[in-house]
RNA sequence: GGAGGGGUUCCCGAGUGGCCAAAGGGGGCAGACUGUAAAUCUGUUGUCGACGACUUCGAUGGUUCGAAUCCAUCUCCCUCCA
């Protein structure tokens, strides 16, 4: 018999982090997060971070919340870490009688919980010989390395496109610890799950995500970036690659001004949506809302509302 | 008033007689995604009954088998001189 899961997901924006909350005061649930930002510490404003007196519910209810600010900003991560650490997470909480509750917007980590074919474990990382083949590429060029690609392991370089040099080196470092090919992608689930996605039509998304980096602005995110950046993190590091803090050090690094530092922090986040968009509606099994027409202040209750009644629309039925 | 430069597809910007529905970039839209994923990469972007047709390169008229490209007039913008 699976356990039980519920996962919320959709875009940024949209209010995932609120409705969780109100969600697991009603199922004496914990929040787990899903985001690849928010894992940092000191990466609060710009990743939009849930506070502390946000996590308490409507009535009263503290509600526990994970894989948030457990990271320093100068440690890489990545999704096999993320893997096991979320994996812990689940357990902890199911062993104590609790209901774990998903929620993010990094549509890559939900799959590799969600979906039992992210066996991650198999597909050891090789971190000197990523540096080696990164080498190669700067010398003898990606079309070189996609070639070998093609030659060592076929069946994966069908998957790659020429130009994705990321995936190709990943995919070479994966052969060289005998991977052959893909694993096929599949919807199988290791939960008793139940996911939500929170839908908005483009045009108010879009609306949303402009007016948050507005706020964000207000509440300091110039000062959070040249702060990170004073504690010696690299710019070039995972954490401050992340959207909202690149884009900072840009205009901090004298590359713009802040006026097109947050226009292009504006466009680069709706770019971002629509990624996530992309990602979460291929995903067959989750139940979509529409939360248009639900104001900041009644949503945490309506949605949960929804969620609780089961009275959702699923995706053909909005879309 | 005089001299010069320029108005190109949503935007910027190339194109100086046919190979131009028009390079390139941006933006928009769509998609991929299994150890950097808030990353990385791809496709598409005048209209249509669509291996063809139609409309487009400030406007109108002309030259030519053929024009975004040449000529004339008009119009708007920019620079310099007065």
């Amino acid at each position: 018999m699976k356990s039980k899961l519920i996962a919320i997901v959709g875009p940024t924006a949209t209010g995932k982090s609120d409705t969780a909350v109100a969600l697991a005061a009603r199922t004496n649930g914990e929040i787990i997060s899903v985001d690849s930002a928010q894992v940092y510490r000191g990466l609060d404003i710009g990743s939009a971070k849930i506070k502390p007196s946000e996590m308490i519910a409507a009535d009263g209810t503290a509600i526990l919340h994970h894989l948030l600010d457990y990271l320093d900003p100068k440690e890489d991560y990545n999704i096999a870490r993320f893997q096991i650490d979320a994996k812990a997470a689940i357990e902890d909480i199911q062993q104590r009688g609790k209901t774990p509750i998903l929620c993010g917007g990094s549509g890559l980590y939900v799959h590799s919980l969600l979906n039992t074919s992210y066996q991650l474990e198999k597909e050891p990382g090789d971190a000197a010989y990523r540096e080696e083949l990164k080498e190669l590429a700067a010398v003898k060029g990606l079309t070189y390395l996609y070639q070998r690609l093609q030659e060592e392991a076929p069946e994966l370089a069908k998957k790659i496109h020429p130009n994705d040099e990321k995936r190709i080196i990943r995919a070479l470092e994966k052969s060289r610890h005998g991977a052959t090919k893909a694993p096929e992608l599949n919807w199988e689930s290791p939960y008793d799950l139940a996911i939500f996605g929170l839908y908005l039509p483009r045009e108010i998304l879009y609306q949303r995500i402009e007016k948050r980096i507005d706020q964000m602005l207000e509440a300091g995110l110039v000062a959070e970036v040249k702060s990170l950046l004073d504690q010696g993190v690299d710019p070039g590091s995972n954490a401050l690659t992340a959207l909202g803090y690149k884009e900072i050090i840009g205009y901090l690094a004298g590359r713009y001004d802040l006026e097109e530092a947050i226009r292009i922090l504006k466009r680069d986040t709706r770019h971002f949506a629509k990624r996530q968009l992309t990602w979460f509606m291929r995903d067959p099994r989750i139940i979509w809302i529409n939360i248009t027409n639900m104001s900041d202040s009644d949503r945490p209750h309506k949605k949960f509302s929804i969620l609780s009644s089961r009275k959702i629309k699923s995706k053909g039925e909005y879309l």
